[in-house]
DNA sequence: GTCTATACCCTGATAGAC
DNA sequence: GTCTATCAGGGTATAGAC
């Protein structure tokens, strides 16, 4: 419709702009003049959109949240169908952000949880929310393995424990700058899943020999 | 020998007051002048001993890495022998720091490493090593534990694992403002080290009923 | 070694012309 | 809505008397 690139779309540079630098700097470490630079824009215009900096924060996690299905699983799930899978290829699209960026920028929901130690209600509720969408799409990824995990098993706990396995192993992967305990991590995970999977209640021991 | 409390014992009182406020209120957020009143020194004495904010912060990091067997692994080790229980008492000791803060200060170490992007090598290298301390005292455990634990399973790897649930458990708590997370971390690594004890060369299967 | 006073910079945020 | 100029405050770190 209007062709005109100024109106809204000045906010949204600058939203994308937060969201790069706090990703990359940190929320506490991204000045307001870093923003500005980043986003191209003046002081007057961001002030124009946003009360204050901490305003800023939270569209950037709105936005986090907002895109969740089209920007983080979409990609990491394409042609990959089968439930369990999903998890550690999810898992796996971590690993290669840690990769490409010399194991320096993890999650940066996580990031900003810790950086912050008292952050104010409203930022908590969105750090909350991207936790809990984070959780709620693995846990549906283990409801629909459905029989094959053992019924007792409960799925909340085990999307719960993927999520602190994957933000603690990001936490090690940038200490050391190397992935190698992120790999420890979800590797024992996956040994983990494994060994739930063959006491499934699909899972019918075909003889004594286990696994080809 | 020497009565005088002057002397050495001022840059204890610095490294001390830093350690409690980093804890709580985190590296970034504590100005300068934060420490000079917790520590009730001035300004002339905490840069006689220290050459700016960054080095109180190292020798924050040697202090818990020095301090890690007696203020660390000693209180929650009190009384239990069983390898694999210490793994547990260990998390439990983080379970009850959170519980004795509202849930609102966890683990320094990892606070700092995700508060830091970039920190300069050698507060790195403190990060580094703690963690590494602490991954090898649960390893230590593991090993330990000998053949109650399957052969082919990794020790160090498992280590690795039990830190990324501390570290992922504690950062889920902290957010949450509530145990709950952690509590549902720690209980899946509880089942699965069951099962990998289970699967243990000096698990004989008595009966097909698995534990009473 | 410890104190007081302060330099100097960068921060988030604002004022007001256009 | 966007720009320029700037404020007030707190940050780290320093200078120099004692």
């Amino acid at each position: 419709m209007s062709a005109q690139p100024s109106q809204q779309e000045t906010r949204s540079r600058i939203v994308v702009a937060a969201m790069e630098l706090f990703w990359q700097k940190g929320y506490q470490s991204t000045s307001i003049a870093d923003l500005l630079q980043r986003a191209g824009v003046h002081s007057g215009s961001l002030y124009h959109f946003f009360p204050g900096k901490q305003d800023v924060l939270l569209a950037v996690l709105d936005l986090y949240h907002g895109g969740i299905d089209e920007m983080l699983l979409a990609p990491a799930w394409h042609g990959i169908d089968d439930p369990i899978e999903r998890i550690f290829a999810l898992l796996a699209g971590y690993r290669e952000a840690l990769l490409g960026t010399d194991c320096s920028y993890g999650c940066p929901i996580g990031s900003i949880a810790l950086e912050l130690h008292e952050p104010d209600p409203p930022v908590r509720a969105g750090l909350m929310a991207n936790f809990t969408a984070w959780t709620d799409a693995v846990e549906h990824c283990l409801v629909d393995a459905g029989p094959r995990l053992p019924d007792r098993l409960d799925r909340r706990a085990l999307a719960c424990f993927v999520l602190t396995t994957m933000e603690g192993g990001v936490m090690l992967a940038r200490t050391y700058r190397d992935v190698a305990r992120y790999d420890m991590a979800v590797g024992q995970l996956r040994q983990y899943l494994d060994q739930l999977l063959q006491q499934g209640d699909a899972a019918r021991p075909p003889r004594k020999t286990r696994r080809s």
